[in-house]
Formats: structure tokens, C-alpha cells, sequence
DNA sequence: CGGGGGGTTGATCTCCTTCAATCAACGTGG
DNA sequence: CCACGTTGATTGAAGGAGATCAACCCCCCG
């Protein structure tokens, strides 16, 4: 279920320079390094449900996690995606107000709340670092208020494929070299739950853009695609909008 | 145009306990006194363009701003909201990511970004205060999520009233009394960038609201509530949603 | 009095949802 | 090895919520 052994030194962590902790210095990192505790989550297990006490707080180091929100009729909203160096949870906040699911196998860098705040409060480096990405978060929301609020299902499909690929492309630093190609990290079902549509017409969608080809599908989850301003024009950004290129 | 002239002490100020100097001490205030300058703009006017270089931020003192994203084509999703006490700009972000424009007339208490970055550096408080509201904000966002990608044109309308009920509510600490009443402070069409509709749309579920007694209207943008508990239904939250009641 | 901005209402259309059938991949147990 | 159930995905047909196009109203102001 969970597991406590493993402890990676925090100079090894693939997240080291992107998580809350990137901009510490290394005498801030070993004091990071006596709270913090590792915990593994399977594929499908939820980590919080909303409304639940939530007495840490963490960092996603590998694996891909979700945050929704459900109506009392059982309609669900994505509000988040959550990949390695993403934080979970909010500094003055008891109660999760979502609830975070792992769709993949899962491990988090965890603290406990109470000396994680301590430290924050006597460690500005990681206060400043959290309001970056909080703001990062912010513009993403934003970004994606747009999606669901003006585009069509064939331009949310194409904006997803192409943030996920951008993401990506963050996190391994790797330029994209000759066919760029990604992983859905997401079922039809939970992408449905991110764009604001239903799954049918989320298969509709990537069963047309594959006959248009402006992808091409190997298996369910990879996605390979031959032009990626082509993507981008379909998702109908902005040109610029993916600093991809 | 614009008036530089008024200059308000801090400690008088409508926002001094909610804005992003909220948690300052009064030598910090003082020493905010001194690089604060007031700007005023009418009702209509843009503040700032999206793309636009961008030197500034600062605090709504009074009036209602309102921040939007455009595509090439012409469709509008307004992605935020600015009430008194709200914040405008990003600290360590030189070039402005969305329009912003004012809605009413309004006065902004404005800083140079690089005094005010350094001010930031140099006092905790104002950091830790400028990622609360960040951390509200993100907040809110994921609530319009939720609203854009699963809520009906009815729910929509209704959840929108609420959450200006709300908003005015906690500025004027006043406890609902008798019958609650609330200004619109947008235009049909504006109501519908907010929404993901069209301004017809939004037309139609008001009078429907009103014909079926959930809303009063008294002119075009007064709106008188019989029954806070009968809206929030409307709206689709989860029962204890607001903390209005 | 004319004009324009904001708002309402009506008729039609369309994109997405809903309901449903089918399929492929996979594991399980007889 | 094959029948069976399950889970995720695709595809089809029908219906509906909201968009679109258009007419009209109200009120203020020049």
C-alpha cells in the first residue's frame, strides 16, 4: 500500500530543480531532508478525498496525479494535473478542497503541515518558490478557463495533446527531435473529466483528427505528431502560445 | 485621464485589511507610503493590453476591474474578476498575459515593479499575504472550472449571482439583512464572457430566474433575493457552499 | 426627433450529449 | 484452449441545450 523505506538523498531527486525546494540552498535541503518522508500510491488509488482533514503536504517526484471536483449529481470536473515537481496541498488549509487521485503509480515527497509551515515561515526561499508556481498554476487555470469556456471539442482535444506535450518537453529538457510523440496519461473517461465533454465525443474527436491527420495513433495512449504547428493551429492558440518550437 | 493627484494615508485606506498589505506593520506601511501612487480610470477604459509591456502593479482601491483572454477570432473568456483589494500584475513577469479593463470607475494604488520587488524581497509580510490572495485566487479559478466545463446556462446564472452576493458581502462585513439585494456590476455580454455564453443566453435565464421567483430584478442590474438558499440550489453547489449564511 | 447602446424575445440550426450497440484486449477458471 | 466477464474504446442514431440570426423595445442623450 505504502511504502516508507526507500529515501533518496535530495541532491539525487529528479525533481530537485523544479519542485518547492529549487531554489534552497544546500543547508536549507538537509534541513528538508530530516522531515521529509517518502509514500508510494498505486495506480487508481485516491490519495485525499475532498472535505478530508489533510495534515501534509507534498511533492509529486514521479507519476501523474489528478485533482476533480464532483457535483452532488455526480458530474466531475479536472481542475488540475498534477506531474512530477507539482505540489499537493495548501499552507494554512486543513481540509482538501479536491480530491487527488494517482492515475499512474505514484510517489510523493511529503511533510508533515505544522514543521513544513515552520520551515516555510523561517525559509523564504521556499515561500518565494511556492508563490511562483502557485502563479504558474494561476495561468494555467486561467489558460484552461478559456478552453472550456470558448473552445470546441475539436480544439480542446487538440489543446490537450499539445499541453501535455509541452509539459513534457519541460520536464525532460529533451528538444523535440524528429516525430514528436507523447503518452496520454489520462483514459478516454478522464479526459472527458478535464475537457468539459463526455468520452464519446472524445473518441469522436481523436478518431477525426487522426482521419485529418494531424496525428497518428499507435495503441490507445501514444500519440505521435508528424506537425506540431499543424497541432497548434487546431488547438487554436495563439501561434506563439507554446514556446515549443 | 488619469489622476495622479489624491494621496490617501494607508491607514485610512478601504483595503488597508485585505489587500496585499494586510499583514504589514506600520513602519513596513510607511515605507509602502512612500512608492504608492494613485491612478484613476473611467468606466470602459483598458488598463492594460495583453502583450503590453507592463511596469507596474497594484491594488483595486474601488471600482471593479475585469481580466480577459481573446482568440485570434474574436471569441472572449473573461478570467477573472477584480473587486476591491484585488491584485493586478505579477511580480517577476515584465509583459501583461491578459487584458484588463476597467468595468466601472475606478482607482488603482499602484507600485514600480522594481520598488516593489525589492520591497518584496526585503518584507516577508508582503510575500506571505500576495501568496494567501494567489493561493484564493487559484481557488476560485478551479471553482470556475467546475462552473464552465459542467454547469448549465440556469446553474450558471445562478451561481454567478451568488458569488457577487458572496464577494460583497465579505468586502462589507455585513450580515445579510432582510432581503438581500445585489448590483450587477457587468453588462449582459459581459456576464456572458464570464459565463462561456452568449449574451442572449444569459438573457434568457435571468427572466427565466425571475419568471420561476428565484431573482427580483429592479431595473436591469438590481437584484433582489427572496431565498440566498433557493439560489445556491440553482447554482448547483454543494449545499454549505458559500459560507453567506 | 433621430440615433445608438443595452436588453429582450423569437425562429432556426448545429454541435454536443445521451442512449445504445459493438469491438478489442485481457485475465480467469473450467 | 476456449467460453465468459470485464474494462476501455469506438461508432451509430436520436434528441436537446445553447448558438446564431434577426426583429424589436426601452431609455438616455445629443
Amino acid at each position: 500500500m505504502q511504502d516508507h523505506s526507500t529515501h533518496v538523498q535530495c541532491s539525487e531527486c529528479p525533481i530537485r530543480h523544479r519542485a518547492v525546494c529549487a531554489k534552497c540552498e544546500s543547508d536549507e535541503l538537509s534541513r528538508l531532508e530530516q522531515i521529509k518522508y517518502y509514500r508510494s500510491f498505486q495506480a487508481g488509488q485516491t490519495i485525499i478525498w475532498s472535505g478530508d482533514r489533510m495534515d501534509f503536504v507534498g511533492s509529486v517526484v514521479t507519476g501523474i496525479a489528478t485533482l476533480t471536483q464532483t457535483m452532488e449529481d455526480g458530474r466531475r470536473q479536472m481542475v488540475g494535473l498534477l506531474l512530477p515537481s507539482d505540489f499537493v496541498g495548501r499552507p494554512g488549509r486543513s481540509v482538501a478542497a479536491y480530491d487527488v487521485t494517482a492515475t499512474t503509480d505514484l510517489v510523493m515527497c511529503c511533510f508533515r503541515k505544522k514543521p513544513f509551515e515552520d520551515m516555510m515561515a523561517a525559509t523564504p526561499h521556499i515561500a518565494q518558490r511556492l508563490l511562483e508556481m502557485t502563479l504558474d498554476e494561476l495561468d494555467a487555470a486561467r489558460e484552461w478557463m478559456l478552453l472550456l469556456g470558448r473552445k470546441t471539442a475539436r480544439e480542446k482535444i487538440a489543446s490537450l495533446i499539445s499541453i501535455i506535450a509541452r509539459r513534457e518537453a519541460a520536464l525532460h529538457l529533451r528538444k523535440p527531435k524528429g516525430m514528436l510523440s507523447v503518452d496520454l496519461p489520462l483514459t478516454r473517461e478522464e479526459m472527458a473529466d478535464y475537457l468539459g465533454l463526455t468520452l464519446e465525443t472524445v473518441s469522436r474527436q481523436i478518431s477525426a483528427l487522426k482521419k485529418d491527420g494531424v496525428i497518428a495513433l499507435e495503441g490507445n495512449r501514444h500519440v505521435q505528431i508528424p506537425d506540431i504547428d499543424r497541432l497548434l493551429e487546431e488547438a487554436g492558440d495563439d501561434s506563439d502560445g507554446g514556446m515549443l518550437v
